[in-house]
DNA sequence: CACCACCAAC
């Protein structure tokens, strides 16, 4: 047997380490007949990897035989910036018997990766000898910050650049608009590395540049992971799912990268069912999922509502550690607060520290989605006092939740003082906001009055606001003027005409409301086919209007339908026709009220889950006026509460009455 | 120790 020496045995315990096997590193450690300082340095690196060993790390550095060299002292450095603990770090790097350019450049990294750029750059002045590490480093921060003058300020100023400076450089501009002045750099670079093309193809999918990032990796000498990964995320998102999924099938060498670009592509496109069947691949052939890809398939649980699998999600992340990432809790917070579970989302959303903005409008915009103003108005209260900043996204928010609420005061006093608050340009999403608040309580002639005197141009979302209001209000005049306006921003869509007609019928104009019947169905115009649907035993069910047959089981669910007919019959319910018409936008071909997705949805719940849980279902469109009745009375018959989440935000049903109140 | 990919809210 060859005898090891003590540098293949520190090589080993690093590797251990690497390869998420902190066990065997340790056992190695303490098994291996002797330790240098070598051993040592790797152990503590091993250990400031995870954020709950960097005690142990420190307490090994602090305990070792030896004296410590710059490297120990640099790995826990290293750590303690790996994990955020910037206080941590320049604390450790004051008490250094001594530094080298390493030790600098790692703190250099802590400081702009925490964005405190001014710091890092003083820190960067005091450095004593500047190698071309640290000001690629420094370069690069820059870039980050969207300080591109800086950035090419020091570039010029450097005595010697490498393939790493220029690439440093050229992905500034990229990613902050400037993809000439890249693509410039980059054809004048002394050599490049396949870093470099990757690099300059990247700028041009951020660009929205799929054509020339097509030509530019057909021009690569050779087609990195990377680089895949990225033009599969430039192909998804252009609506060109098929060329992604082509060339993720072509890719020999995938990544967890590879896996999470895929999901993410389907995801993005509303392939639901094929992105959750692509992370249940990926775990099948034993890919550890990395946070993007927790990320893409929570923002599908999300969307699909599947409540049950999303747990599973949570509890899995809480095993890899995920727990401690902004980004990944932020997506858990929005799947729990579209699964309807917002206790859940709120304890998610008190555990975490420090929270950033994103976060904060994830819970304000939940609470604004179910209806509850007060809840949405209280955490944008605490917002305030942690002196955290809003943003444009926080105020449609707060906003959204006025108006479901029937909020004019507090949503008048909150748009105003916006208009003080110089940091917050004023979009037209906000405005719509403000449309539909004023339009939701009446204040139809105002809100008409806003839209006139509004700086910027107002679009299809903002008249459409205020028609919602006319239909609401019965106000066929105003009506008229916002139809008028939708049909010239968009022509095809069959929206203001169902609208107008329902309108004409609620105001008793039956010839106009006839003609415009008429000339609806006369015209080919785009409709959206409704679809309803509903977890139950780790499946998604799904059912389309006017479709019963196609599920499986449709036998039990038509008999399911027709005995809630007569129950509602008996209970004095009468069909409201009114709403079929208004349904030719949301409901392609509906035939009969009954057959409505979400009735059918409902039918399911009642059948399959069990007594005392609520059912949940999912709509794609706006819920008809209809099934709101119908579904109101059906849990007070039933006893049964039913959570029905729509396009636009959540109906908790219990005991004949709803959450919004009617008012939605 | 620096350069490329995968990333949350509307």
């Amino acid at each position: 047997m060859p005898l090891r020496t003590t540098a293949s045995y520190n090589a080993l315990i690093a590797g251990y380490f690497r390869n998420h096997l902190p066990d065997a590193a340790l056992g190695l450690f303490h098994r291996m007949p002797s330790r240098d300082l070598g051993s040592y340095n790797a152990l503590i690196a091993g250990l400031s990897l995870r954020r709950h060993t960097l005690p142990d790390a420190a307490a090994a550095l602090a305990s070792i035989p030896l004296p410590p060299s710059v490297v120990s002292f640099t790995s826990l450095l290293r750590g303690y910036v790996r994990h955020g603990l910037l206080a941590d770090a320049i604390r450790l790097f004051h008490q250094m018997p001594e530094r080298n350019h390493v030790t600098y450049t790692v703190l250099l990294g802590g400081f702009l990766d925490a964005g405190r750029v001014n710091e890092a750059r003083k820190l960067f002045d005091e450095m004593p000898d500047k190698d071309v590490v640290a000001r690629t480093a420094m370069l690069s921060g820059y870039c980050q910050a969207g300080r591109i003058t800086e950035a090419r300020a020091l570039f010029d100023e450097m005595p010697k650049r490498n393939v790493v400076s220029w690439t440093a450089m050229i992905s500034g501009y990229a990613q902050n608009g400037k993809v000439i002045l890249a693509r410039k750099l980059f054809e004048v670079m002394p050599d490049r590395n396949e870093v470099s093309w990757t690099a300059m193809l990247v700028g041009y999918i951020q660009a929205g540049h799929v054509e020339d990032a097509e030509d530019l990796f057909n021009a690569m000498p050779d087609h990195p992971v990377a680089a895949c990964n990225a033009m599969m995320v430039g192909f998804g998102q252009h609506g060109m799912v098929d060329a992604a999924k082509a060339m993720f099938e072509r890719m020999c060498a995938r990544d967890d990268g590879t896996w999470s670009a895929m999901i993410k592509v389907y995801e993005q496109n509303e392939f639901l069912m094929e992105a959750l069947s692509t992370f249940r691949e990926m775990l099948c052939r034993g890919i550890r999922p990395n946070y993007t890809s927790f990320i893409s398939i929570l923002t599908v649980c999300a969307a699909l509502a599947t409540a049950d699998y999303g747990r599973e999600l949570h509890a899995a992340m809480l095993r890899c550690s995920f727990d401690t990432d902004v980004f990944a809790v932020s997506a858990l917070i929005t799947m729990y607060i579209k699964c309807g579970n917002l206790d859940k989302a709120k304890r998610v959303f008190n555990m975490f520290e420090p929270k950033d903005v994103v976060m904060w409008n994830s819970m304000i915009t939940g609470y604004a989605q179910h209806g509850l103003g007060e809840e949405a108005l209280g955490i944008f209260d605490d917002l305030r006092l942690a002196r955290m900043a809003p943003d444009g996204i926080t105020y449609i928010g707060v906003l959204t939740a006025c108006s479901y609420t029937g909020k004019v005061k507090e949503g008048r006093e909150i748009f105003n003082s916006m208009g003080m608050n110089s940091s917050i340009r004023l979009g037209a999403a906000h405005y719509s906001c403000m449309v539909d608040l004023l339009g939701r309580a009446g204040l139809v002639d105002e809100a008409l009055d806003l839209i006139n005197n509004m700086p910027v141009e107002p679009d299809a979302i903002i008249w459409g606001a205020l028609m919602g209001a006319c239909r609401m209000h019965k106000n066929a005049e105003i009506a008229e003027v916002a139809a008028k306006k939708l049909l010239e921003l968009e022509p095809g869509s069959a929206g203001p005409y169902v609208l107008l007609s329902h309108i004409y019928t609620s105001t008793g104009r039956w010839e106009d409301a006839s003609d415009m019947r008429k000339f609806i169905s006369s015209r080919n115009l785009n409709k959206s086919p409704g679809c309803s649907w509903i977890e139950y035993n780790k499946m998604v069910h799904l059912f389309t209007s006017g479709d019963v047959l196609s599920h499986p089981e449709h036998a039990i669910i038509l008999n399911m339908l027709e005995e809630l007919d007569g129950l509602l019959m008996e209970s004095g319910y009468s069909a409201d026709g009114s709403f079929v018409l208004h349904d030719v936008d949301e409901e392609q071909k509906a035939q009969s009220l009954r057959y409505h997705s979400e009735r059918q949805a409902v039918a399911y719940g009642l059948l399959k889950v069990p007594a005392g849980m609520p059912i949940r279902v999912m709509k794609n469109l706006r819920v008809c006026g209809d099934c709101h009745s119908a579904i109101k009375l059906i849990t007070k018959i039933t006893s049964r509460e039913i959570i029905l989440r729509d396009a636009n935000r959540f109906h908790h049903f219990k005991d004949g009455l709803c959450s919004c109140r009617d008012y939605w």
